[in-house]
DNA sequence: GTGGTCTAGACCACG
DNA sequence: GTGGTCTAGACCACC
């Protein structure tokens, strides 16, 4: 277990966010345990065969959320204590992306019901992801 | 009536697509009715404090998607409501649109019925919006 | 294979215009290949002497078509083939270049059989060039 | 008979070329006889609710043309002998129309055979239109 | 007055 | 290196 990566090149969404993104649900999910070192930015950048900068970008901004910690000269680790976001910023978050998607997604001509559908089977077939990997 | 225009430069949203999706959302919620003029570049840029460039990049995407169209030497009307895309690029439209909503609000650590529940509501408030605007 | 682009600048059509259709029966005909990279903004703008902004401009008109695809910090690369527009709107753009290019030509004193079958060579040309272009 | 002008607002040609056209198909057809006077400016500006300079722009278009002479004092005519394009020029500007449209219209994922058939009925379509003017 | 095109040059995000 | 956005200012077609 620990952390298993992969990236795909022709996608919209920069690599380094990516990157990001899984380790988050990883530590989300608990895939990655608080304390758990990360891998170096050379072995992810080796691996997933990317620029070290793109790695470190991602690893910088998952400090800056306070995921992880930076143990100067040992490396990155999972942080014991997520301290993310406030419940008034996850509801400012929540209802800026709902607003976003809402404007892009009305346009399309889907009914609500049809929209709320969609979300629905999307959002568990994230959780269903997240789960499968938890138990690798 | 009309439209009610706002823009916020500190948004990862450029502003040339957030003056074009404010128009969009007026016209598919029926707010701007077809046949109605769009007020004029020059006018926009102003009100907004823009750049008028930045206002006829919004009004030429809102022309080559069939939201509106130009009369020569008059100004921009909203067009006749129809349907632009095939069935499979809303699909692939709503998709992605899904994709990135749900990557962004996962992690914010909402469970799923809460996330639909409050996209529920933002649907609705769109649609009253709309329903509010041509009333008035 | 790749990509041959020529303008002129003394035409009704727009530089940037011509741009993004050569690119476009490019990839109609299959002489770019889905997956393959387009010149970077900068190369086309420098071949052809004319601002980075309006090859910018034609690129951008063909993300939004769904032409092509950009991947961030790397450059555009051709999409996979997809229908675009529903069949409505795909008979609306047919019918809107047929009137225009009726009025156009009717004018100029040919019979109607005259210009189908011009117009019949025309499109086996385009249709030829393709096929030569994916063998050279 | 003479002349029977109608123009829509809602278009994308402009309202002087739309004038200008059906005074050349007026002529080409014979609905206008050579040595006809063309109504004044000012009549056809109040017939069709449009700026006078509209309807002088159409007119100095067709004598640009050679389709039309002025009196001077007198008015516009119908020219006596049309001198209009030389062959090679007729040809070269059906072989510059038919390639915008053939770009154009490759795109749309139409066949050849579905294309050459739809400009046929086109065609027919026009010439029945011009057919009943000239015998009005 | 309207929108549309093009140039020039700056700044940013991404790899 | 890549593309994307914005500003400034010019010029044109159309009414």
């Amino acid at each position: 277990m620990g952390l298993e990566l992969n990236i795909t090149t022709n996608s919209a969404v920069p690599l380094y966010r990516q990157i990001a993104e899984q380790v988050r649900v990883a530590v989300a999910t608990g895939a990655l345990a608080p304390g758990e070192q990360l891998p170096s930015v050379r072995a992810v950048a080796e691996q997933l065969v990317v620029n070290p900068n793109t790695v470190a970008r991602a690893y910088s901004e998952l400090v800056r959320e306070g995921v992880a910690e930076a143990q100067p000269g040992r490396g990155l680790f999972v942080a014991e204590r997520r301290t993310l976001y406030s419940p008034e910023e996850r509801d400012r978050r929540l209802s800026a992306a709902l607003d976003i998607f809402a404007r892009e997604v009305l346009f399309l001509g889907f009914t609500r019901e049809q929209i709320v559908a969609r979300l629905d089977t999307t959002l568990a077939k994230f959780e269903a992801g997240a789960e499968e990997k938890a138990h690798e």
